[in-house]
DNA sequence: CATGAATGAGAGTTCATTCAT
DNA sequence: AATGAATGAACTCTCATTCAT
């Protein structure tokens, strides 16, 4: 097991997964963009979805990994919120990340329908990252709720479904961006500004401004 | 050409591919839910790629029809937004409906790898109006920008993208609330509330309060 | 399910199974022994240990059926014992069958390993079928020996095995004698006359003639 | 060129063949077995096939080696022929060779389907050892015949196969009791008294019985 | 118009064999 | 001499598609 050769398999089976979705990517397509052959391959996982469940495990544990290290040192909600979106920016930095989330957008659906009974594991564990996910960002929200800084006109889960998908649609153009070049409108820089306001204008309380047109008028 | 045949199959193969996915659904499947023949569902449509087109232009177009009424009829771009904002959650009312945004969610990005020659003019069709459809939000918030409505500090392709985005995963949570029985933590009701909120707070320009706020207290 | 057509394949994979052994037939080589195509031998049979099961299982039903009316009409063990015999050297008659003998021996000690759960069912049968063959003999030899009729000096199993044994040894080189054109040595009637003897001999108890002979002398 | 290692090598591999058949096992399985590492075994092998074919030679090798001192020492037919049957049964003696009969009675008949020619000369070495195997019992029982000693009413191929068949098939039946659990009725003394009563019952020329009833009478 | 039996290309996977170390 | 990582040919099986009826 030379793991290096394995995290080479994963690059370009994400590669490939990203591009032509889990489905119509063929084993011979991941082996011919790994440059090893088809045996190596099937020596270092157990079939196809082994594969992407290894992709979508790994990229999962990456995040939650950047995400606990942030939270530690933010100093309230609206920090640890700014530090989990710059983590999922942080992606865009290393070529090999935005097609992992592509890849982790299309996967985490399908993850369900795998009953291969040595995949449980792997898939137990997925759902595991995947919850401790999602509650990080659940946790800082109803934080902020409770600090009185965040909006809690909204249901947090529905904040963070819309806090979460447009990190995740965002990230998507640019994926389009970079790799099929595609014009989408805007850059990484329109990006993060934009989400950035999404925090500040949408998650954040605003101040009461009514009395400030009583106070025009007077 | 029996059109009611026709939409039969594929409100058939909507149930289908929201189920499974494209590729893990089978014609046979679809046949069978249908309760057609496969030599029956060959004469409607050219192949599967036929039938997941044929679909998600469909809806594209009902969706255009839908947002074009409303767009005539709204007085400023705050209500065309809510109006194209209503169109989409009115997808939720007939049980229909859900399926095929989940399969146009799935489906769009795998549009663009159906080669096959006969399909290009359906396909085309599809950018088309997939482009009307981001075209109508792009102008709604350009035009709230230039009327000095909208927020104008953000890009508008990322804003569209955060709505749109936001739209589309929250319909997403609320196919696996109503099909899978999982539980998402938050209702049609929650989910029409937030994203109404997203329209006022992040994409509506709020008036400078801070300033104000300090003017009160002088 | 065109029933002949299924027949047809199983005669066709009886023949590769025979002239090939079960593992190194494919089944592209029945697929083109039976004239069809791999979708409708497929359509007819889950998988290679389908047709194998299969095979086995409907001989040992016929063998079971021609040994029942045989039995029924028997007057004694002896008469039974034979008729059993000549059950087996009825396959002889029919091109078809000598081949399913050859992959019955092959096979038999192979079905304890396919472990697919769809096929448990099917190869409960073939245990059950083929336990009622051997109790069938079984039964015949106990009978014959508490009717004073058969030799009691041997464990009824080994009897059984030695019988059982002889025929399906006589009958396998009858197989390579008519199919692979070897020279075994001996025909289809020099195989009876042997086996009957082998019945007559060792199965029936003898007079006691040593003492006689003894007897004589004196 | 180690022999003790490569016979290491042909032990394991027998272990291997008799307890999943030929095809199913593998040679990773057969190399764990030995201790050695795969490409040691292939130093000493040219591939699965050679192993197979050496196991078998080896077999008969030794095989004929025993019977050709048990006849030069015999002093007739009969006691040449029990000789023979106690090489045969002196197999179970040994752990080791019970497996060795199994995998000689599942390759044999595949032995016809090794066409590598760098393995002809070794396949034809097994065809000449395995003629002489039969040869021998075939010399055994002709004279017995032509002695006046046997009985002369059946042919002797077909003798020899059901006598070498009896055999077989009860050592099989041995196999499963010792390395499968398997209740099979008999023991390994059950089975020789059956198959010592076979040779005097069967292949011994009886004497001539209907004289007694006379001498009764008389 | 309607059927579904029949097709076969192409997918995933295994494992005997090789060869650089 | 000894290793085991690496290879890829060959297998089983699936399922979109066709076409005789």
């Amino acid at each position: 097991m030379n793991e290096e050769k394995q995290l080479r398999v994963l690059s370009a089976a994400t590669q490939v997964f990203a591009a032509k979705g889990y489905h119509k990517a063929t084993i011979s397509e991941i082996v011919a963009a790994s440059g090893f052959s088809t045996g190596l391959v099937y020596s270092y996982f157990l079939n196809k979805d082994d594969i992407i469940l290894s992709i979508v495990l790994g990229f999962l544990r990456k995040l939650n990994g950047l995400n606990q290290s942030i939270i530690e040192k933010a100093s309230d909600p609206m920090e640890a919120l700014l530090g989990v979106l710059d983590n999922f920016l942080s992606l865009c930095d290393e070529k090999e990340e935005l097609p992992l989330m592509k890849v982790l957008n299309e996967s985490l659906p399908q993850v369900a329908a795998i009953d291969n009974k040595k995949l449980q594991a792997k898939r137990a564990e997925i759902y595991t990252e995947n919850a401790a996910l999602l509650r990080t960002i659940d946790d800082i929200i109803i934080g902020g709720q409770k600090a009185g800084l965040f909006e809690t006109a909204f249901n947090p889960s529905v904040m963070r479904t819309v806090l979460g998908g447009s990190i995740r649609v965002v990230l998507d153009g640019l994926y389009y961006s970079q790799y099929k070049n595609m014009n989408i409108g805007y850059d990484i820089k329109d990006a993060r500004k934009a989400l950035v306001g999404l925090i500040e204008k949408y998650v954040r309380k605003q101040p009461v401004c009514k009395l400030v047109v009583h106070d025009i008028i007077v």
